[in-house]
DNA sequence: TTTAACTCTGTACTTAGGTACGGGGTTTAT
DNA sequence: ATAAACCCCGTACCTAAGTACAGAGTTAAA
């Protein structure tokens, strides 16, 4: 059993986050002794690992408590996952074709030699 | 010279936007006659229309203030776009590795049998 | 023992890019 | 002439995911 502060330096994270998961209902409050002092089993660590791994893929907070919740159900995790997919690579088009423009536009300017004029302000007028 | 009103309405946003921009230095005030509402020539107008396309390029308001500062010099033109090329190329790589690992979950689910037990969250903890 | 280090709660602040609202004055259409 | 529609300013609110801080109580170390 770890309090609060051992807890956050062991999951190099900060007290107040997870404090604020536990606002949040990410995870349970743990128990209080008299002190009112939170003290930290083995499953509410495991908890935060799990948010944390969520988070590098990109989920978000909300979708990271339904997937909690979901408990295992692999139908119901599969289907969030797909959704998230498709938002993903949404994304990536999206940032493709932004890369296309932008690298085009500064092309452009390698070959400008006018430099009080810029083709990447002029394309943007 | 249109109002505000007819401004937004023409440039397809919100009158608060506008004043927005003009509160962070985006624009300037335009002239306000004694009954202090703001009248518009082109050249904001056309101001709020590069803003939109930069916007749409993905550059910060930040980011658009100082492109609109550099004057069409074009070497700092080309380095802040080098810039932003360099982190969309960034996030790219980065949800190309997020959807990989994604999607392999999402094909774990497709041959796992236990409805209860879901790949994807195991592999979350 | 006394002081440093820890913890508690609750609230406010942060960034980005706006949106909404209250209370007032002005203009336009009928 | 009067009501609807417009504009002003300043402030508060929104999302996301936290961070910071004030004021109080508790515990551990020197």
């Amino acid at each position: 059993m770890k309090t609060i502060g051992k807890l956050a330096k062991e999951l190099n994270v900060n007290i107040e986050t997870i404090r604020f998961y536990e606002k949040k209902g990410l995870i349970e409050q743990p128990i209080k002794p008299e002190n009112g002092y939170r003290l930290y089993n083995n499953t509410i660590a495991n908890q935060l690992r799990f948010i944390a791994k969520a988070k590098a893929l990109g989920f978000t907070l909300k979708e990271i408590s339904s997937l909690m919740k979901m408990d295992g159900d692999c139908n119901q995790v599969e289907s969030l996952s797909l959704l998230k997919l498709e938002i993903i690579r949404n994304k990536i088009a999206d940032l493709q074709h932004l890369e296309k423009v932008i690298s085009e536009m500064t092309n452009s300017c390698k070959t400008n030699k006018d430099q009080t004029n810029c083709p990447i302000i002029d394309s943007l007028k």
